[in-house]
DNA sequence: CTCACCGATTCCTCTCACAG
DNA sequence: CTGTGAGAGGAATCGGTGAG
């Protein structure tokens, strides 16, 4: 049995297409087609659905992918283990959600620089949803986002919550009117938020469908500082970190508004995966600087 | 029915190990 | 050094499938 073989089949499965598998490992498609039917003949299983499209592993494929995931990471760690006998050095792949990168991502990047000049650094952005499936998929080395307190990440990966913040429903400067609402109060304002997908606007969402009320939704669009400065021109209700509220340029601009049956957390959580070889303190490095620019 | 796309197969070339 | 065989990968091609 060839570790090529076993990488080939795993490619296949994660990009469901021979073709895209080619593509990742710089192969051409039949290359990948004969490894993984050599590994395939050396297990003496069928592990691909070939009658479906996109293409599919069959239950026993699906046991043997799972298998051989552990086992590439393993083969990892062990190469990592050879080759990290000396400072950090090549490339740290970074994913933070724009949220965040706003806030967190110049002074961790000019920390990081400095600590260890021979690093080059590649961030991503995206949600943290996303960045999480791109970790599994062995393409990012360290990710920060913000999910609720107590969620539960895919098992391959290490998961750290760093702090806790609650979120904060911000509404233009002496607009707020009386002293404490109910989240049906907010109902006819409108919100200004993130496109769909985002974390915040997910449990917002819940707890609106929860009293069978609507989310209603002024503007969409990316960015918090740009967000904030949207609900300070009076265009609707937002949803932002304390923290990144604190931080922000328009805070004078903006009343915080007491919702009684509304108190949203959110935590930021590292991940990374669990061997990162000489990569271990450079992100250890970046989960401390992004926690320290939000908490303060 | 046609076309595009995808995976499998065939045939060829190249590389490498090994025996003589 | 040379010939041979095995193994791996690429180009071309075939066949199946789904969308229009």
């Amino acid at each position: 049995m060839k570790i090529d073989d076993m990488d080939a089949f795993v490619a296949v499965i994660r990009c469901q297409s021979t073709n895209l598998a080619a593509e990742a490992l710089q192969l051409t498609q039949p290359a990948i087609t004969r490894r993984v039917q050599n590994f395939e003949e050396d297990l003496g299983a069928t592990l691909l659905d070939r009658n479906t499209k996109p293409l599919k592993p069959t239950p026993m494929g699906l046991r043997v992918y799972e298998q051989c995931k552990a086992i590439l990471r393993e083969i990892d760690s062990l190469r990592e283990l050879v080759a990290n006998d000396g400072a950090p050095s090549g490339t740290l792949r970074l994913g933070v959600p724009q949220t965040l990168g706003d806030v967190v991502l110049l002074d961790a990047l000019a920390q990081i620089r400095e600590a260890y000049p021979q690093l080059r650094t590649q961030v991503t952005s995206g949600w943290g949803s996303s960045l999480i499936a791109r970790m599994e998929n062995g393409e990012l080395d360290a990710a920060a986002a913000l999910f609720p307190p107590g969620k539960i990440f895919p098992e391959g990966i290490a998961s750290q919550s760093i702090a806790r913040m609650p979120l904060r429903v911000v509404t233009a400067k002496g607009s707020a009117g009386k002293r404490s609402y109910k989240l049906k109060d907010c109902y006819t304002r409108g919100w200004v938020l993130n496109p769909d997908g985002c974390g915040f606007r997910a449990g917002l969402q819940r707890a609106l469908s929860e009293q069978g009320l609507s989310l209603s939704i002024n503007l969409e669009t990316f960015g918090t500082e740009l967000q904030l400065g949207l609900v300070a021109n009076g265009q609707g209700l937002g949803l932002v970190p304390e923290p990144l509220l604190q931080t922000s340029r328009h805070r004078s601009a903006l009343d915080v508004l007491n919702i009684s049956d509304f108190k949203p957390q959110v935590d930021l959580w590292l991940f990374h995966p669990r061997y990162l070889g000489n990569l271990q303190e450079p992100v250890e490095l970046f989960g401390e600087v992004a926690g320290h620019r939000l908490l303060g």
